[in-house]
DNA sequence: CTCATGAGAGAGCATTGCTCTTGTACGAGA
DNA sequence: TCTCGTACAAGAGCAATGCTCTCTCATGAG
């Protein structure tokens, strides 16, 4: 697999980068035709997810759908996990994007309002693709360990609360209520590490915004999960007035 | 995998039964070896989901440990759903009494205690058994859907935590925070819903504690479905914080 | 003692993930 | 333009799975 022309200077760094991943560029044929073809798997995976539910997933189906024979599959995905893995990563930067334009939607300086917004992106995602949802927040299917390229796709959505709330705090819109004493001290350093998506705020602000965004999925899981089935009824309203206490424990008013 | 193949010849019915929930007094010689090995079989594939998780759940391997070939199973459980069903409900139930013990444990006019003890028992039970607290919060498994049995050994863990509001509210011992403005009257009907395991309360304040409750298992899921992976160490004490602030919501103090 | 009934055994069906071997068409280097 | 390595697909096969049959036999109520 050589590239037929190196146009950039990437020459220099040729023997430093051992990861190379500019296939935008249209190669050979086949190579047009691999990537193609790659991607129709995973939107027949995508729609069999969407239909069967993870656990339903079933190379042997995707590839009769595809026309193929089960083992050629495996010429794109080394196993099942793989196309998974994938699929995981897909979702997570659909989840991402979608809250990204929710709070894009708002104006910067409407904090408590971004925040609603962020919220029903959540939830309106998570409902327009509940077997998705499933996959990235649901039980960990048994064996299926996530390997490290998730992490960074995983991250989207926090970063645009953690931005919020910054944001928020350097604005001093922010007025949170006494509602207990300073944090354990023993919890500084994870104050400290949630900081690196909520940049300036507080140890209490901080583990603050992250309980409220637990208890954001809390709600979300459980009403996907089933867990409001006989209790809940106007769900939307609900779950509004939940966030919005939830962000009033920020000091978003 | 291991076969172990025990061909008994006869079945030894002389195991001392010692059980203590037998209802009906042992019948016929044929149900109590009926009995006896249906909960065998529960017991096995207990086991079997604690180590392989629900996907996993395999009936040809529990009738494989038991010595039975696999459609001899059938006898006792029509099929896979109906085996996680009694894994449910004995996980529900579980987790029901662990809670209760949780808040038994506390003395009863410590309201803010309690609550925090209701918390960790969650929490505490679902650490202990992963497997079965993702059957019960996690994903449901595709195709399978919860029948009407399940619904009252679900409720006893929440019926705890109204209980402990009711008699917090009628103690005069709750001082909820002035967060946001009355809720809205779409959710009357809701929090009359909600009234049914805690007697008394305001609207306001019904919804409240529903948040906080959603909050608590959003964490726990969180925790164990991984992800908190990267992002919070001092689990516990985090979690207390957080639940604390929760509980604060509701004017425990 | 009789005999319907409950229960285990075994074979079998359709399905799965995955591997291995074999045939084939592409396409880069000569 | 031809050749040959390579990417790809096909097919058979393995070890599982859930579940359904049928057959046989011991149990135990009448």
């Amino acid at each position: 697999m050589r590239a037929t022309v190196v146009k950039s200077g990437a020459l220099v760094f040729s023997h430093r980068s051992g990861s190379v991943q500019d296939m935008t560029a249209s190669r050979t044929a086949r190579e047009r035709v691999r990537a193609e073809l790659t991607r129709e798997i995973t939107d027949i995976a995508r729609r069999h997810l969407a239909t069967e539910g993870a656990g339903g997933l079933s190379l042997r189906a995707v590839a009769r759908e595809m026309g193929m024979v089960s083992s050629a599959i495996y010429r794109y995905f080394p196993s099942r996990d793989d196309l998974l893995t994938t699929l995981i990563i897909d979702g997570y930067n659909a989840l991402g994007e979608a809250v990204e334009q929710a709070d894009a939607a708002c104006p910067g300086d409407d904090h408590a309002g971004r925040w609603v917004a962020i919220c029903h992106g959540v939830r309106d995602w998570a409902l327009a693709h509940p077997h998705e949802y499933a996959l990235l927040f649901g039980s960990p299917v048994p064996g299926y360990e996530a390997p490290e390229d998730t992490i960074p796709p995983r991250l989207r959505d926090v970063i645009v609360m953690g931005r919020l709330v910054s944001q928020a705090y350097a604005a001093g819109a922010l007025d949170p209520p006494a509602l207990a004493g300073p944090p354990p001290q023993a919890l500084h350093a994870d104050a400290e590490n949630l900081r690196t998506v909520m940049p300036g705020v507080s140890d209490d602000l901080a583990l603050r915004a992250f309980s409220a965004w637990t208890a954001l999925y809390g709600w979300v899981s459980f009403e996907l999960f089933g867990q409001l089935e006989k209790t809940i009824f106007d769900r939307r309203t609900a779950f509004e007035r939940s966030m919005r206490i939830m962000g009033a424990t920020l000091g978003l008013r």
